[in-house]
RNA sequence: GCGCCGAUGGUCUAGUGGCUAUGACUGGGGCCUUCCAAGCCCUAAACCCGGGUUCGAAUCCCGGUUGGCGCACCA
């Protein structure tokens, strides 16, 4: 059994992960999340909110995650996100159509869907398995399709990240954060991908959660007001050059902004936010490594890209975190599908005296000339330039007809003019986290076997530990009443109660003998347990026992609670939590 | 989507055509005055789904679902 295999059969057993559907047979690229699973994912999801809508102050808003199809025309989904698939008629099987003829001609991924088709039959292109005729070619889109409304409907698409929302409400957003950049808006929630054949458990799903900052910035100003917070972390960098050589170079944050290696401090500060957060809930420093996109790798639209990647037994270096500067790509899409501009103000900090040639078409006299051409002859009339005007007729093209325009309809001059500032169109910088990876890379760090001796000296037993950091553990505390008496349970109820009113996450235990229940508590990674014996009777104080030493203190009753919120939140000590015995 | 290999209680597993389907661990209830999967008693729980072959199928055949690996895919 590898450690995934191991990681796995124990999220199962102990209520963290369950095949969805499992009642009915299953289906691929889905997980149910159960009790401790969720409790889990939910405290990862807490951090993050933490550190980037509470610390950064980037708001998170909510948006659809069913979206109708301009938005998707715009981002380029509808027609990137997909590939020509082409069927033989004969026996069925599915070929990508650009792949059959790619030897044909030279830039075969570039073709349309028609192109393809005619150069199939041409070229008498055949199923490569049997020979057989191949049908037409045809998108397979990797989004899910759904219809909104009833009868024929609208087109809706489930979105394949949550992204598009943050884009989509600009204007708004901007109104809202008073037209200054920088400002971001992040969004938790579930994105949808149709997979063609997901694996890998719960790294490839088809319905996953994201956790993505769209932050938007000035793109003449890249700096970070920060940077010099993280200009000595330390970090595993994978930069394209470093890539080559096969070598992961260790550079503080300061370091790899001097030699260029990262594109500038607005990007770096993400990525050590990014390295924080993956650190806050439980990755291993040493199993962390931030990469950097290849040229030829990076979507069109960016101007640098680095993946937090994290080391997994089964499956390698895994992408958690995708960090992108996604330039203006995204916003002028939407502008140009939307006819609506989307930039924002922004004023010099003095203003510009700027000398410009202003033409200035008379339309009292294009109007009666021309009619319905005055307009398109006026803007014509713009673009010239000063020897062209000055001429007695001026010779214009308008829709390919030659028009003489008389010189006097048209007066031009040179000007100049107070301008206090421009509109311009922000830059957004994109951290992206895969939080059902980044959750499944918890668990695996988090896992460890432990050989302990065993009771009667022979050889030893083995302990499994999910050592979690204590502030993502989905129990907090375990009760356990030493025996299942009346008079032990009594005591137990009340201590249980009184942790809950604190707010901790608490889980009251009474089956089977002590031991076996510390084990199962270690299992799921509870970091401590409170438990009730005799001596609690005579004078008020109970054992607490930490996982991962298996060391106990004795403490009283009163003021427990405290003490247990300290240890989990405050980082208190164990050993002052009580008397070691 | 394709190819190869697998699928038996919650978990791991025995079972290559024939009695009521093996065992361990786990789970639940109880006993137990003392702390790391201890002991004793009781108890619950499985042949992935659908067809076929056969007197008889967990077992053989076909299809599907699902898991792993390889190919492909991963804007």
């Amino acid at each position: 059994m590898d450690k995934y295999e191991q990681v796995i059969e124990l999220a199962k057993r102990r209520g963290f992960l369950w095949n969805s559907f499992e009642l009915y047979g299953g289906t691929a690229g889905f997980y149910d999340y159960g009790p401790l699973g969720c409790t889990l994912k939910r405290r990862i999801e807490q951090i993050w909110r933490d550190m980037f809508v509470i610390q950064e102050g980037f708001m998170e808003i909510e948006t659809p995650t069913v979206g109708i199809e301009s938005v998707f025309v715009a981002s380029g989904h509808v027609a990137g996100f997909s590939d020509p698939l082409c069927e033989c008629k004969v026996c069925g099987e599915a070929f990508r159509a650009d792949h059959l003829v790619e030897k044909i001609v030279p830039v075969a991924d570039a073709l349309s869907n028609e192109e393809l088709d005619r150069i199939i039959r041409e070229n008498h292109v055949k199923c490569p398995e049997c020979e057989g005729e191949l049908g037409e070619t045809y998108e397979f889109n990797l989004m899910f399709k759904t219809r909104i409304g009833p009868g024929a409907g609208r087109q809706g698409y489930m979105r394949p990240e949550t992204a598009q929302g943050m884009f989509v409400d600009f204007l708004r957003l901007a109104r809202f954060y008073r037209e200054k950049l920088p400002f971001g808006a992040t969004q938790i929630g579930k994105s949808y991908r149709n997979e063609i054949s997901p694996r890998q458990g719960v790294i490839r799903l088809r319905e996953f959660t994201q956790a993505e900052a769209e932050i938007f910035i000035d793109p003449n100003d890249k700096s970070h007001p920060n940077i010099g917070r993280f200009a000595d972390t330390v970090l595993n960098l994978y930069s394209g050059a470093a890539q080559e050589k096969g070598e992961i170079e260790r550079l503080t944050l300061g370091e790899a902004l001097e030699k260029g290696i990262i594109a500038h401090e607005f990007l770096a500060y993400q990525i050590g936010l990014t390295n924080l957060f993956l650190q806050r809930v439980g990755v291993s420093p040493d199993m962390l490594r931030f990469r950097q996109h290849k040229k030829d790798e990076m979507a069109h639209y960016a101007m640098d890209c680095w993946d937090a990647e994290v080391s997994t037994d089964r499956f390698g270096w895994i992408e958690v975190v995708g960090i992108a500067d996604r330039t203006d790509y995204d916003l002028c899409s939407h502008a140009a599908v939307s006819r609506t501009e989307l930039s924002i103000y922004r004023e010099y900090p003095k203003p510009r005296m700027v000398t410009r040639f202003c033409v200035k078409p008379d339309m009292g006299k294009l109007g009666p000339l021309f009619k319905g051409k005055a307009k398109a002859v006026a803007e014509a009339l713009k673009a010239l330039s000063r020897e062209e005007l000055e001429k007695e007729d001026i010779r214009i093209n308008v829709d390919s007809e030659d028009i003489i325009v008389p010189g006097d309809a048209v007066e031009f001059a040179e000007e100049t003019v107070r301008v206090s500032g421009e509109n311009i169109v922000p830059h957004v910088v994109e951290p992206s986290f895969g939080i059902d990876r980044i959750f499944y890379t918890v668990l695996e760090h988090a896992f460890d076997v432990e050989a302990v001796p065993a009771k009667e000296d022979i050889g030893e037993e083995s302990r499994i530990i999910l050592r979690f950091r204590n502030e993502v553990s989905p129990v907090q505390v375990a009760v356990l009443p030493l025996l299942t008496r009346e008079e032990l349970i009594g005591p137990a109820r009340k201590i249980e109660a009184r942790l809950r009113e604190k707010g901790l996450l608490v889980s009251y235990d009474d089956s089977g003998t002590i031991g076996r229940r510390y084990r199962r508590n270690d299992e799921i990674g509870t970091p401590y347990s409170v438990t009730v014996d005799y001596e609690t009777l005579e004078d008020n104080t109970v054992t607490i026992r930490e996982r991962d030493s298996m060391k106990q203190v004795r403490t009283p009753i009163e003021g427990i609670e405290d003490v247990l919120y300290d240890l989990m939140y405050r980082g208190r000590d164990f050993e002052s939590a009580g008397t070691a015995f």
